[in-house]
DNA sequence: GCTACATAATTAAGTAACTTAACAAATTGC
DNA sequence: GCAATTTGTTAAGTTACTTAATTATGTAGC
């Protein structure tokens, strides 16, 4: 080779813990790829979910909105800020999502009787026939997602899924620490 | 309560394996919470990523690509075409994300002697400058995101992901064939 | 009972991260 | 040598959000 421009990127993790036995950097590609095999698997959930919601006429995450309104249906509605502190997002995005939702006849919206700022969201009985209309693929499509997944494997996931929501909360509030530590640095002269 | 507007959506999965030993739809809620769960983490992840990016001056995305590059340093290059397959987005997405990594000068570009019409793509001083300026929040992250797994956890993990890069795989193509019939059946009275 | 403040929802306007479509230039397969 | 394919680019959308401003209602202090 003519002029090798070698560059390997510093390791990912510090504890050697996560790494391979391996004295080199090898092992480090093992987590990299770790994490990209995770970036594209979401990618793909991400993608399914938006078939989910084509099949009953909506976006992707119009039919995560619709799921939240399902789960809160119990209790007789749901308002906007619960959904969108559920699902993360923006109030506002709630409300024009809600919105659309509304006009396709899938959700409806009344005020909330005990504090009249709120609204109540239900599913209207379309609504909830499309999410029975959905059924049989979703079913198909989940058993084939967990497909040699074990009782006790879907165990180990989902106790892993709840400590990596603990850790990345942490990292979040790290990362947003560091943040405010910069940009305090970068303004150091500018305070009166 | 006035009136229990009762509705429980359907069963996520059809296979018994994967549900609780309780014979109700209880059961299902651990499932939607589970994979409720995988969005919310995908999202943490995702925006760790954006303040990785943000750090040197680039978006999440952005910074996705600049590690993709630095996977292909060492082979003199890469191109578009497999930085885009790679990634799973369209190439002229990439075309113009590099464009922008050229612009702020983390990368170069130039064409490929062998095949005039792909490019090589490679990091700049600066740019390897500014993977090795964001290393130590990125371990420091990383360390927190992975707290508490030991190293046959991490191998676990590494198994599941790469067993859901195969099961959403065939979802997607499971989902296209179903869409495909049904668009079929559609149009069944337009063919001439 | 008034004032101050907090909270719920909405509207408007902007942005980031993509997509599809149309194209030119170069390469490959007979 | 010509047809078909592949690579990269440009242009023009689209979608899923965000922040900021506004209104209406509720809550707390005194």
């Amino acid at each position: 080779m003519e002029f090798a421009n070698q560059y390997a990127p510093p390791l990912s993790v510090s504890r050697p813990e996560l790494l391979d036995d391996s004295p080199n950097g090898l092992a480090d590609d093992r987590f990299r790829e770790a994490i990209y095999t995770l970036f594209m698997t979401a990618n793909g959930f991400q993608s399914v979910r938006e078939a989910f919601g084509r099949e009953i006429g909506a976006s992707g995450p119009q039919y995560f909105i619709l799921m939240a309104i399902a789960r809160g249906h119990a209790r007789g509605g749901i308002g906007i800020r619960s959904i969108a502190d559920h699902l993360g997002v923006a109030a506002s995005h709630v409300t024009v999502e809600v919105g659309k939702l509304i006009a396709k006849g899938l959700i409806a919206k009344r005020p909330n009787p005990q504090d009249r700022r709120r609204v109540l969201i239900t599913l209207t009985p379309a609504g909830k026939a499309a999410l029975d209309r959905l059924a049989p693929l979703r079913q198909r499509i989940n058993d084939i997602l967990f497909d040699g997944f074990s009782r006790e494997e879907f165990g180990q996931l989902h106790d892993f899924l709840h400590r990596f929501a603990r850790t990345t909360a942490r990292a979040q509030h790290e990362v947003a620490l560091h943040e405010n530590l910069r940009n305090a640095d970068g303004e150091e002269g500018k305070h009166p």
